[in-house]
RNA sequence: GCCGGGGUGCCCUAGCCAGGAAGGGGGCUGGCCUGGAGAGCCAGUGGCCCAUCGGGCCGCGAGGGUUCAAAUCCCUCCCCCGGCGCCA
């Protein structure tokens, strides 16, 4: 049983070499692992030797003359000294290897664009009707080159999802969260609220008709855990601590329900399993300062939807293209134009070997913005974590796949920006209105300004 | 948080007090047997290394320590069960 990357530093290291190439990383690591590999290798073996000596002597001890004894137990703490030396040096190269290993990314799909950054990210298709106000027309263009993608021109400014929140609406303020909380927060009210909680059922209801079994996960998990399901890089700008404690506040319930099968053996008739995962998401987000400070687009914290496949290895890449059109089916029903991406090997995550976004058009900015994320982790995640499948004696690991459903605080900006009318009331897309019926209080087919509740 | 009892391979369990190659049962897989099935019998059923056959090393919740030798003794931590305390 072996990790494809491992397996590919042994048996093939050119392959290994190309994919961290299109990622625009070194590959001086792959030779340095290899070397410690090899001398691991090496070391481990006489180590056993050594080892083995020392055993045959020890057993011997019980039975011999109280003379032989101590002749042998001169010599079985000898053989143990020397034991001792190299059970260190083989922990050093082991050590020093792993932690190369650990650091060495999925290797990339065939299918993936090559390319250092996000410009380097392919569209794929378009879907919807985008309302495009005559000042974007020029940006538009560009977003859609290549593609012919139908449009309406509207000859009025809608407002960007912030101004409409707050100013407009009124129902939402980040000036009060950012004194009370610090920038990135927010308060919502009212229509937004239910709003909201629509979306989270919404999408949940739409997930769990696929047969995804629903998930409340616990909120904070421990380091070890966290290190198998993400990068160190990741882990570092994203995750927030809980100080003088050994827990760490999720980023997304892809990570605890990962972790979630830890260790476990799965047999063929037990895969696909397939989890949608509901909580809060809190994220650091560190070294974005300047970007999307307005309003909720980019927040500390916020509630997601979140699908998740264990899949047999032959069968994920088929669930990739699965929960990408599942993510499509709720924007297409929320009647948001979006556009689907598929992300360059320089801008692809360590986790995953191919990633799709969902982007949707924001009239407001003239751009397509990242709603969704989806990506195929393969076997990266599984190798730390040790899930395995089990096919009749013969192990391998499962691969992993996440793909957001819906995130409520981007979803919330999408409908603001895409459904404004000219006077300032956002339509309610239809598909929500079964989820707001039950109560009195919900609004039903439009959310109309309001006076502001926090003083002014 | 305190007191007590536990954690042994996919599951259950013996071994721990009193240190000396982890034993039994179940499940699963394969083989023998059978017209076929069942029963029965045999083998396999964690990770790693060398290798042609095969052999070896590690592994008893995690990490240290004592010892020629640790599932077994000592220390720290994690988790589960019961009791007390606290609590939405």
């Amino acid at each position: 049983m072996s990790w494809s990357v491992l397996e590919a530093l042994r048996t093939n290291p050119d392959v290994l070499k190309e994919s961290l190439k299109k990622r625009y990383l070194s590959t001086d690591l792959v030779d340095r692992a290899l070397e410690l590999d090899s001398r691991w290798r090496e070391a481990v073996t006489e180590l056993n030797r050594l080892r083995e000596r020392r055993n045959e002597i020890n057993r011997a001890i019980p039975h011999a003359s109280p003379e032989e004894r101590q002749e042998l137990i001169k010599r079985s703490k000898e053989l143990g000294a020397k034991v001792k030396e190299l059970e260190e040096l083989v922990k050093n190269l082991s050590e020093e290897r792993d932690t190369i290993l650990m650091s060495l990314p999925s290797i990339v799909h065939e299918s993936v664009p090559e390319g250092p950054d996000d410009t380097y990210n392919v569209p794929v298709r378009f879907w919807g009707i985008p309302k495009v106000p005559k000042s974007k027309l020029e940006r538009f263009r560009e977003e859609t080159s290549g593609f012919d993608v139908e449009y309406r021109v509207v000859d009025w400014e809608p407002k960007g999802h912030a101004d409409e929140l707050e100013l407009v609406l009124k129902q939402g303020d980040t000036l009060k969260a950012a004194q009370v909380s610090g920038s990135r927060f927010f308060y919502l009210f009212k229509d937004i609220v239910w709003l909201e909680q629509a979306l989270v059922m919404f999408a949940l209801d739409h997930i769990t008709k696929k047969g995804f079994i629903p998930v409340l996960p616990p909120y904070m998990m421990r380091e070890q855990y966290y290190l198998g399901v993400t990068d160190l890089e990741t882990f570092k700008d994203s995750i927030y601590k809980i100080e003088g404690e050994d827990l760490y506040l999720i980023a997304t319930s892809e990570h605890p329900l990962i972790a979630m099968h830890a260790g476990d053996t799965f047999t063929e008739d037990e895969l696909p399993r397939l989890y949608v995962g509901v909580s809060p998401c809190f994220r650091k987000e560190a070294g974005t300062h300047g970007k999307d400070t307005k309003g909720i687009f980019r927040v500390h914290q916020f509630t997601k939807v979140e699908q998740i496949v264990y899949s047999k290895p032959e069968e994920s890449w088929e669930w990739h293209e699965r929960l990408i059109r599942n993510a499509e089916e709720i924007y297409q029903q929320l009647e948001i134009p979006y556009r689907i991406v598929n992300i360059a090997a320089g801008d692809l995550g360590a986790c995953a070997a191919k990633k799709y976004d969902l982007e949707a058009w924001f009239p407001a900015q003239g751009r397509y913005r990242e709603l969704v994320s989806c990506s195929n982790c393969v076997d990266w995640q599984s190798y730390r974590l040790r899930i395995k499948l089990d096919r009749k004696g013969r192990r391998e690991f499962v691969h992993t796949l996440n793909s957001t459903a819906l995130a409520t605080t981007r979803t919330i900006c999408a409908i603001l920006e895409n459904h404004q009318r000219e006077d300032g009331v956002v339509e309610i897309p239809k598909v929500l209105r079964g989820y707001l019926e039950p109560f009195e209080a919900a609004p039903k087919e439009v959310i109309e300004p309001i006076k502001r509740l926090l003083k002014e």
